[in-house]
DNA sequence: TCATAAACGAGACGGTACGTCTCGTCTTGTG
DNA sequence: CACAAGACGAGACGTACCGTCTCGTTTATGA
């Protein structure tokens, strides 16, 4: 994900030699077991490198900061889960969907996630990294939102990165601000609101 | 906001020197100044300390964190503002308002926003000062939408903290991934999708 | 020794809160203790903070290296030894004198002795610090010489800051090169060619 | 920067690539040149391999440290200095080669003699490599005052080590703790109190 | 009225993490 | 199998802030 953070040349010629791989996945891993168990504020670039066995240069090698390392760990993880079943029906498809988001927002890792919306704050350099993070899940709902509209009529009115900051938006606000849980219920209801905007336009969601 | 952050006892018997309200003003004034000019994420407690002229102590006397004063500096202006009248209108109510918090978003000011949220995902402590600071905002959205149901019909379908949830999470969510501008045509056009979605319940709607 | 090395001014008038005299006594202490048991080169600044309970921006705040702590150090030191009785006798108090630099350059501390020469060539901001740290060793024995030449005659003839090297450099040179030992022999050796050399300018030296 | 001509013939005896001459010439030039340039202080085994166009193990394979490898670049080129003549007098003989040293002393390889110094009393390993590179000028020394003594008579009362650590010792003392200038007429007056504290031992002195 | 107790500006304090640097070794691919 | 390139583990460096603690001084009561 962010490969050679501070290289010189691109040099897409490499001599001598070539990064570990194994080196890589024990920072990842280390990292990620760190940020869950002394959560992501009390997690150290020293503990990460005395934990994985390795030298803080050979994690600013590849990485700039915690929150990138991080972010890479989470995405590496997210590439081994089930993704979702499509069964064809918008409605089905997106409360699956969500309800599993909502499911990983209430776990340790929602709190791991609630840190990098915050580093994406903080942290200009890292936004853009955090960015792509965050449209890696978008476009799985896109997609489904998309593949709906196409089977309906009045595609053109619809702003699809809209609907999908409403879908997703909902969700992230009420986890940051921590006002309310993010329970199963409340993700239908919110769900049912969606439809019913977007019903119109969208026959396939019934 | 936040007095006597760190006071063992409440002292009803007050003697000794009574603290300086000047101090407070210039604190305040001197971290808005900063977080504007350098950043939030550029600002310490030493350089408000400098700036306004105060000691250290005298900072940690009234607040736990740059985020709390921050905090209390944006409220205490948030307070100057001319408020949003109520025409009686929802649909022309909200949309005023959501509007103008969309400009602000804009604004320096919208980027050290982003930055207490930030804050309140890292500070376990600083997160219940933050949600103060949130519900203080959410409460002017939230009557307009009660006001309005009243009016109504079924307004016991409707969950009040959804809906706010709905209008301020789309723009906020914007906000915080940075992937698209937080224009006000995208709010004209979320406050739409919200309509609808209301529409049957909120007859005064239309 | 060096007092305020990084202060932005003199600030002939303090205010805030004093430096504590126990912590850069408990600093030097520490630092003496490990240049002697780890040796100098080992000696690191890390270590000192964690031995003598002090944290490191509170060391840095008084000196700039750990050379010029060792300095100090050694100075203190110096100053509560009891001084070389002055006889009136060139010879005798000479010899004294220099029999005890030999014995100290063979301890322990003549190894930390050695190592500040080092520091003082690779370390341009320390040499100045060190220099001092010589001179006041060659104050000694330059005022024993020029006792005696005021007792003589032709003290115009003799260069003082030569005969002070003359005496000196040659224990000193034979250190740090190491391919012999300082003996007392050698140094009582070492003086009968400089009281030769000197012998018709000074009768004092008989 | 690459010199390696590649004309070598590979030799019958198949033990491998045979270690190329160009690669240590190529390292020393590097390193003496750095060490002009940077100061020995701010040279590194990293800057050389740069510089040189050569690996770092290729470096260590032949050397032990940055400091090893200037002395064998400063030996070598001693070896290509015109000697100075032997005209039979001592006094002449020695003004000249001391006067000499202390030109070089003066010099920017002068500040990289002092290192030398330096290194050795920090770095145990380095120091007989040091002390084969200060016997090689000691010798000189040591032939010319043994040639003069053995024309002679007493010859047995004099120390020759003690003789050339006082010649030497004086010079190195002073270039070391920088306090005075290594002038030409600072070296014949320190000459002529070596000559007045020998005279009657050497009657080739007069 | 004046003693007193807290607040004040200043800045030192113990900590902690940072990101960089250099070391000497190890691991590639190339010739 | 020596070479150039450069990644590697290790660990010290000097800096930046943190939040707390002294200092000596100022100031508004309340005894």
């Amino acid at each position: 994900m962010t490969k050679r953070a501070r290289k010189k040349a691109p040099s897409r010629n490499p001599t001598g030699r070539p990064r570990s791989l194994d080196v890589g996945n024990a920072i990842l891993e280390a990292a990620l077991r760190l940020a869950r168990s002394e959560g992501y504020a009390g997690l150290t670039i020293d503990a990460i490198a005395a934990r994985s066995g390795v030298g803080k240069p050979s994690i600013y090698r590849r990485w700039s900061s915690k929150a990138e390392i991080v972010t890479e760990a989470l995405t590496r993880q997210a590439e081994r889960d089930i993704p979702v079943p499509d069964t064809g029906s918008l409605r089905d498809d997106l409360t699956t969907a969500l309800l599993k988001v909502a499911r990983q927002l209430r776990t340790t890792d929602g709190d791991i996630v609630r840190s990098l919306f915050a580093e994406a704050q903080l942290n200009e350099k890292y936004r853009p990294v955090f960015q792509a993070f965050i449209e890696r899940r978008r476009r799985k709902v896109r997609a489904l939102v998309e593949a709906a509209i196409l089977k309906g009529k009045s595609k053109s009115e619809l702003d699809l990165e809209l609907i999908v900051d409403e879908i997703y938006g909902t969700l992230i606000y009420r986890t940051l601000v921590g006002h309310a849980a993010i329970s199963d219920s409340f993700v239908r209801l919110h769900l049912a609101h969606v439809f019913r905007a977007l019903g119109d336009a969208i026959p396939a969601m019934k």
